[in-house]
Parts: structure tokens; sequence; C-alpha cells
DNA sequence: CTGAGATTTGAATCGCTAT
DNA sequence: CATAGCGATTCAAATCTCA
């Protein structure tokens, strides 16, 4: 195999991971970036085995409402009333998602993993259905609503939260979990089971004649950090309740391939609308919310010796609150004497245990402040083949 | 039946249940505040049905349950290692778990509700088999830890917190919430469904000989909040899995009777110091975090009747946007021709199924429209001792 | 245009009692 | 068991209205 063969295949795997057996289908033979509208469970039968490396589900959640519900000022609730999620009995709706859960783990590939979301009225038969099948959950993940619906009668605690499950396809699946794009995201500490959100409103929900197109939109926010999270750049994302779209959306703008599927025309053309005009990220921003550690270490000093940074540069913390001069072995040294590595002397300057020096520190350009961290992603840029 | 018969009746209902039907048992033919050392099956099999008032349940989280467990057959269950032992404990997780609850259900009277709480490891399989049994779930109640164990291999999120499920025995059931308290406890906004506690630690944490006594000992705070929310004073709160005790202290504390099921020994030890070191709170601290009083109920007639307001007066809502007279007997007649009680006609005018005359009504005063509310509190004050 | 105040709304298993 | 009467009950965010 030539050099030039080498680099092509090399740049296949990176992109669409279509070497890793020769079993799993090429993405140009997948109904990638499009809508299949159809039922769930039959679009899934017609897929091929392990096939996508991700699936996000957001079933029907089997609500059993009562009556009208009014609030206190009389105005009327709009509730979830729509036909498809209505199931003759809990044993109907249990039936159902052992159904759907079975296909998803037919067409996911061996590492890859699924999410659901639901509330306390389908998730414990989702988990319980989910463990059954032979998946193994590695987070259950609860998204905290920032301004849920009071419970207007004063009759239970104010329910202010949705559960989601994050599963491998087994115990020994080796899974794509982007620690350090999370432990980046949540200010340097590792990112933990509960998230804040607000639900979904504003210039995001989906609007048709001055009503909601469909009554559970979730908010891109959340699915932005699934997909950080635990996909790559070109890996297939399949939504089997596609909605308006937010999977594909979301997996458009961080350049993720998606598959999606829904029955409801209002829906699938709501959400093609809404995918065709969603802008996909810079190349290179998608790059840098990769994970560093899978990118080659590259020590601070490589930047010096590279002249990305010269000795002499001054650095300053996000705030300005602190300056230190760079060393020509890369050590770094504060107005107030103290010197270090990058790290250590964040930690020292700020009383901490221990710091991040690479989103710590930051240098001056022509567009204001930047972490220092963004000459490390130029750098691996400029060098990775 | 004679007055005072019909008054101790009633202040009997208010403290204990205990007339609520013939078939429940009295307190004092139950074995209330003290430890049962025995399986907690089998000891909950030797109490009659419908005896307690709560059931809260901390039920072994992973599924190495070694000698106690037994497949459905009674065969045993070894060590898991492979994937069909792990399959095979998994079944006999889910057997075991309904066995308990089945008992459990058995001896929960029929408005009584029952908290269990777990992680993602077995709180799918609890709340499937709970809503199986009938029973019908209220809230799911997440426990944030404010300082969890971090996850020391960066592998998946940091599991930050526990899942509680809150159900009564059905869908019909009159279970207690004590909505005041709750809103009270939190600055006067409802409670939510996200808990923030820290894990239990320092004093309260208990320790032998300088270890800790058991693994996974509860905050007290978590019970607090649990008993205060659904529990009367006097109520029963029992424990199959009572550990170190916490559901006692707590109870006792609270002034609610308890019953604790444990087999070992040193477990059963540290709870009986534990409990009998507790001191109850004073009766009136109790009292004063139920629910305020209800007050007695005022027909909007007696305010006419005793000259608080005179037939022919005009009444109106907050912004004016109806007027109605009032009648000799205590109905209202709207401008446009509708009358009835001041709850009906409120309700009838908004064209909403219900309203609260009291509130929605005003009247005029020197300061400006008052509700009659207002003009009710007034008789009270006069008329109450 | 801006800010203050009013209005709207969101996956909701949402009342109790007497007749 | 159905119906009617009484009367208790909401938070945060986005949008709209108006001075």
């Amino acid at each position: 195999m030539g050099v030039i063969e080498k680099v092509a295949k090399s740049r296949l795997r990176q992109t669409t991971d279509v070497v890793e057996t020769p079993l799993v289908p090429r993405v140009d033979q997948l109904p990638v970036d499009r809508i299949i509208q159809q039922d769930c469970i039959e679009a899934m039968r017609a897929l091929p085995a392990a096939c996508v490396d991700m699936i996000f589900a957001d079933p029907p959640y089997n609500l059993q409402l009562g009556g009208d519900l009014n609030r206190p000022d009389g105005s009327h609730v709009d509730a979830v009333t729509d036909e498809w999620d209505k199931f003759d009995s809990l044993n109907a709706y249990d039936a159902f998602t052992r159904l759907w859960l079975a296909e998803a783990r037919r067409i996911l590939k061996p590492n890859g993993t699924i999410w659901v979301i639901g509330s306390y009225h389908n998730i414990f038969k989702v988990g319980s259905a989910i463990q059954d099948l032979g998946f193994w959950i590695l987070n259950d993940i609860i998204w905290r609503k920032a301004n849920p619906m009071p419970n207007f009668k004063g009759t239970r605690f104010t329910n202010a939260h949705e559960t989601l499950i994050w599963a491998s396809m087994g115990e020994k699946a080796k899974y794509t979990f982007n620690y350090r794009s999370m432990k980046t995201l949540n200010d340097e500490l590792q990112m933990r089971s509960d998230w804040e959100f607000p639900i979904c409103g504003g210039q995001e929900r989906l609007k048709k004649n001055g009503t909601k197109v469909h009554p559970t939109q979730k908010p891109e926010a959340l699915l932005y950090r699934v997909m950080l999270a635990c996909t790559k750049p070109g890996d297939i994302v399949l939504d089997p309740f596609f909605g308006t779209g937010t999977t594909g959306a979301v997996a458009k703008r961080l350049r993720r391939h998606w598959i999606g599927i829904e029955r409801e025309d209002s829906y699938v053309e709501a959400a093609q609308e809404r995918i065709d005009a969603a802008l996909p990220l810079d190349e290179s921003a998608v790059t840098t919310m990769q994970a560093p550690r899978q990118a080659p270490r590259v020590a601070f000093g490589v930047l010096l010796e590279n002249g990305y940074l010269s000795p002499g540069a001054v650095l300053s913390d996000a705030k300005r609150r602190w300056r230190a001069v760079v060393g020509v072995d890369g050590n770094l040294r504060s107005d107030c004497g103290n010197a270090g590595s990058i790290h250590k002397l964040g930690a020292t300057l700020q009383g901490a245990p221990s710091c991040n020096g690479w989103t710590f520190w930051h240098h001056e350009t022509a567009e204001g402040l930047k972490p220092i961290d963004s000459l490390r992603q130029t750098y691996l840029l400029a060098t990775q083949p």
C-alpha cells in the first residue's frame, strides 16, 4: 500500500468509520441526512444491522391525563392529548417499548450508545426494558427544568425534571465519551448527571399560525450536550421519534450525520424546513470541541519552539485579574514574583488545588483575549494530517 | 350518637386514623417504635394488612445480593460473572423486588404512600414493579447530591443524584400531602421534584472504631422532608431495610411512630442506640409545621345576615370587567342577567369550569377594590375566640 | 427607543364532600 | 356512582402593551 492510499484510508477512518469492520455498511449506503416518513419500527427494520453510532429517542410518554386542567386564574392548560400518546394499557405500552428498543439494538453499532428521554410515566418501563435487552446503563441524567409548569392544584411536588438514560450495547463495549469536552463545557469541573436547561420556547420553539407545531419540542441545548459528549464528527445519529427534528438540526450543526424517522406530515414538513435552515458550525470549531485527550499531547513549550507564542509574551486570565510573562522554557512568572508551569501558577494565584492552564491563561489577539488553548488547537490543526 | 362522641371521634380521626375502618389495627396492637430483627419479607408477612401509613424503603442497589437472592423457583443464585449469570441475576433481583413490594402493598393502608430510593442500577426495575403492582406514581424525586463522589476514571458523567419514587395505593387514593408545609419550607415557592442535600457525613455519620457503620447511610434531612410532606403526627412509618435507622430517628423526632426491619446485628445495635438518643421535637413545633388550620367555613349569606355587606351592594372583579348586585339571599345578579352564587356566577362570566368567588369578587372601599374574602376574615376575627 | 407592567404559556397521570 | 356546590390553587421566561 502506497503512501497516498494510506492517507486516503486514514481520512476515511476519521470521518466515516467505514473501515472499522467490513460488516458495517458505509455511510453512502445508508439514508443519512434525511427524514424517513414511516412507522419507526418498520423503518428501523429496513435498515441493516449495526449501522448507526448513536440513537437518540424521545418516545411517547404514555401520559394518562384525567379531565381538563385550569390554572388558578381560570385559563386552560394545553395538554398533550395527541393520538400518538394514547395506549390501551400499561402492558401495551410496555410491549411497544420493547419492540422499538429491540430494533434499535439491532441497528446500533457494537460500540454505539442509546439515549432515551422520559418522565416518571414511562421511564421506569423504558429503563427496565433497556436492561432486559442486554444494554448496559452508563448513567441516568436529570434534565432540571429552569422554568417548569407549576402544580396548579397544590396536590404534588412540581414536576420539574425529566430523565434521560444513556446505555451502551453491553458491559464491555467501548463507547465514545468525550470527557474533556464535557469538563471544558462545565468550567473545568466534571460534568454531573444533573443538567439544567430552560424548556424550549422563544425563537427556538417552532410555531405555525401562532400555535406550537409540536407539544413536546426538546431544547437544542440538550441534544447539543448529548451529541458533543457521545459522538464524533461524521458519526451517524438516528432518532426514531423525530418530531420537529431537534436531533437533525443539532447533528447538522455539529457535523454529524443524522437519520430521522417520523410519521406525521406536519412534523416532517416543519423538521425539514428547520434543518434546511440550520447552518453547520465551522469545521475548526467542531474540531475544537472534540476531546483534547484523543489529540496528541502538546507541551506548552512546543508552542514556543514553533513560534505560536514568543517568550516574553504577556498572558492574563479571562478577567485580567492576574498577568504573567512567558519564560523561555515555558514557565510563567507573575507580577508578584510567583513562577511555575501554566497549570501550577494558575492554581497558585487562585489558591486552588489545581488549574487547567490551557483554559485559564489568555493571550491578546485582534479579537480580544483568547485562551491559549486556541493556540494549541491551531497548532494541532496545522500539524495533524 | 351525641355531640361529645362525635367530637371524640373526629379528634381520633385526625391523630391516628384508627377509626377509619374497623379492619385497621390499632397502634397498640402493632409492634411500633421498635426494630424487628428478621428478613424483611418474613417480618412484613407477620404484620396485619392495611396497618401502616407510609413505607420508606432503601433496598439494596446492586445485583450482588449473594445469599439473599433466590430465583422465583426457590433455587439459589450464585456469584455473577458471565453474561448469562448477569441476565439471571437481573431476573432474580426483579423477583426479589416484586416479592417485597407485594408485601409492602399488603400492609399499607388504602390511603398510605410508599417511598423507594434507588440509583440507575435498580430504580427502573423498582419503578416498573411498582406500576405493575397497581401503585400509582405521584412523583419521582431527584436527590441532587451537593458533594457527590467524582468519577475518578473520567469514563462517565459524575453520578451526582439518586432517585426516589413516591406512589399511592391507586389512582383514586386520598394520600396525605402537606402542601403548605412544603411551600413554607421552600421559601414560599412550590417544592420542586429536585431536592439538594449533601451526602451523609460529619457528626451525623455513624462510625465505629473510626469506620462507617453502614455504607449507604441516608441523610436525615432527606427523611425529614419525606415525612414532613406525606405523614401526620402519630402516623406509622415502616422501613423494611432499616439499616442504621435514619427513618426511626427522624420519625421519633417528628413524633411519628416507626417500625424498622433489619437483619444484621451490627446495624440493629447502632440503630437502637441512635434512636434512643434522638429527642422528639416539642409537640407544638410539630404542630406548627403542619398545614395552617382550616378556617371554619362561612357561608356568603352570613355576611349579609350580620351586616358586613348589604343586599343591593355592587360587586365587581378586580379589573372591573364584570359587575353584579347582591341579592337578599346571597345570590348575585350580573348586568347581563346571569345569576348564581358568588362561585357559580364568577365561573359563568369567565367561561371557566370553576371559580373561587371569595377572591374573584371585590367590593368598593376607601382604599379601593378589595376582595370580599377580607370581609370574611373580618367576620371571623370578630366572632372566633 | 426604552422600561415598566401585563399577559401568556409550558410532557400534568392536578379536589373534596354531600346528595 | 354521577352530579352539583363549595372554594383552594401557579413559577419562570418570553412576549406584548403602553407610557
